[in-house]
RNA sequence: GGAGAGGUGGCAGAGUGGUCGAUUGCGGCGGUCUUGAAAACCGUUGAACUGAGAGGUUCCGGGGGUUCGAAUCCCUCCCUCUCCGCCA
């Protein structure tokens, strides 16, 4: 959520920003402004009444006390004449609130300075590119092939079991799952992030707190019973840890990793991205999250892709890293680097890794602050990115390292896995 | 699932209708003392909105009600803890 403050303001610089989403905030932005103004408007006048209900009634109770019971009485009078005025009016001050808040959840956040803009993904811009794309003929095998010749992932039993999008990983492959996980969290932990455990659901509040709800409810699965969200990502608990928390200076930057499953009921997902691997309904991934002063967040930001773009190298899978563009950011991200690996027998590039810098846009809605070096209250900057997502990292390992022998395992994973084969 | 207790400031814990945004202790910060530290002593220490400022308003789990006046009384919802049962 933006800063009303910056709104006020500034108004034509946010919509230039927000032009470069491709948003035309202008009208928004002129409908906060003005309910803004009313709604000051009238907290001036509600909180003179209530200063003055305040004081007759000190002044009734010391009447009473001194036995004046006729003045008491007239005083007691006029509190309830005022009592109905301030009813009313905190009645509307509800209402312009309400709707201001509305109008203000309908605004991105503002593109950083270095978002190139563009409609689509076409238009992202290629920052870096690494490793080197292996040659092969025709007879590669996309990773759903691999996955049955080797037998290390049944989809099929997966659909038996729960439904589409429900892998069910074994031998060989259920080992490289957690080789994976605990090669990236380790990675992690070296570099200084804490590791925590999450739960996997969490309430109602913790979904307004990072925005999945009340918009994008549909995307979670959802607990009925007792009320509960399945997550999407590890960010969602992780950081709702700092919910209505205000840390130290000294306390800054945070950075913490978790290892989860991730839960997403992709309504609206079809077709060739949805194959194998590609796009699941569970799926697991590392998360980084780190929580920075305003100063330095995009110093943050460039360590965390720097980080996430050793352990791909790591893994000798032929990567490329892009600045999103305004069209295709999120709606709350200031400033986005996704990293794809290249796949070689499905000829694409596979998303595996998506780094964010939100600046103040998560923080406010979640009242996440902190005490600047003068003691003073401010909102912290949130980032967070995968490192790493599981799925396609596996998809990319498989296709690209396919020989004659069988999958070759990337040498830093075979302490974790314990062979290097997968034959 | 059954029974009970309770939700107050960073924490602990007072406060049952009127100068209570809240006694006190611990913690934090500043100072005195000290070569330094500890101890002791003194002071200070919640947040949001609004206002140029002085100040004003709101917040004692959430919402509603009673009253001139609510942390305190009533209703309702949520949450936590303890005991019993079941169980990894």
């Amino acid at each position: 959520m933006l800063n009303i403050k910056l709104l006020r303001e500034r108004p034509q610089f946010v919509a230039e920003r927000l032009a470069v989403k491709n948003f035309d905030a202008t009208e928004i932005i002129k409908i906060i402004n003005e309910l803004d103004q009313k709604r000051r408007e009238t907290q001036t006048e509600l909180d003179a009444i209530l200063s003055e209900q305040n004081l007759l009634s000190k002044k009734t109770g010391s009447l009473m006390k001194d036995g004046k019971i006729a003045e008491a009485e007239e005083f007691k009078a006029k509190v309830s004449d005022l009592k109905e005025k301030s009813k009313l009016l905190e009645n509307e001050m509800q209402i312009v609130s309400s709707k201001m808040n509305e109008q203000l959840l309908l605004l991105p956040n503002l593109p950083h300075i270095s978002v190139p803009s563009g409609k689509s993904a076409e238009d992202n811009v290629i920052v870096r590119e690494g490793g080197s794309i292996p040659e092969f003929d025709k007879s590669a095998l996309p990773h759903w092939e691999l996955a049955r010749k080797y037998d290390i992932i049944d989809f099929d039993l997966g659909v038996k079991l729960t439904g589409a999008g429900f892998p069910v990983y074994k031998g060989k492959g259920a080992k490289i799952q957690r080789a994976l996980i605990s090669y990236f969290l380790d990675k992690n932990t070296n570099a200084g992030y804490t590791e925590f455990q999450p739960p996997l659901m969490v309430n109602e509040a913790s979904g307004y707190g990072t925005g999945q709800l009340p918009d994008k409810g549909e995307q979670m699965y959802y607990v009925n019973l007792d009320n509960f969200y399945l997550i999407p990502t590890a960010e969602v608990p992780v950081t709702n840890i700092f919910r209505d928390v205000i840390l130290g200076y000294s306390d800054l930057p945070v950075k913490c990793t978790a290892y989860t499953p991730c839960f997403r009921r992709e309504a609206g997902s079809y077709g060739k991205d949805v194959r194998g691997l590609n796009r699941l309904h569970q799926f697991d991934k590392v998360e980084i999250v780190q929580i920075t002063r305003p100063d330095n967040s995009y110093d943050a930001l460039e360590e965390m892709v720097k980080h996430v773009e050793g352990i791909v190298r790591s893994l000798c899978l032929p990567y490329r890293i892009l600045r999103l563009c305004g069209g295709d950011m999120s709606f709350t991200s200031a400033l986005t680097y996704d990293f794809e690996v290249y796949s070689a027998a499905q000829r694409r590039w596979l998303e595996v890794s998506s780094v964010s810098n939100f600046e103040t846009f998560q923080s406010n809605r979640l009242k996440l602050r902190f005490k600047d070096e003068n003691g003073k209250t401010q909102l912290a900057h949130t980032l967070n990115g995968s490192s790493l997502a599981l799925p396609r990292i596996l998809a990319a390992l498989l296709e690209n390292n396919q020989t004659e022998r069988g999958i070759e395992i990337p040498s830093v994973l075979r302490e974790y896995t314990g062979f290097s084969y997968i034959d």
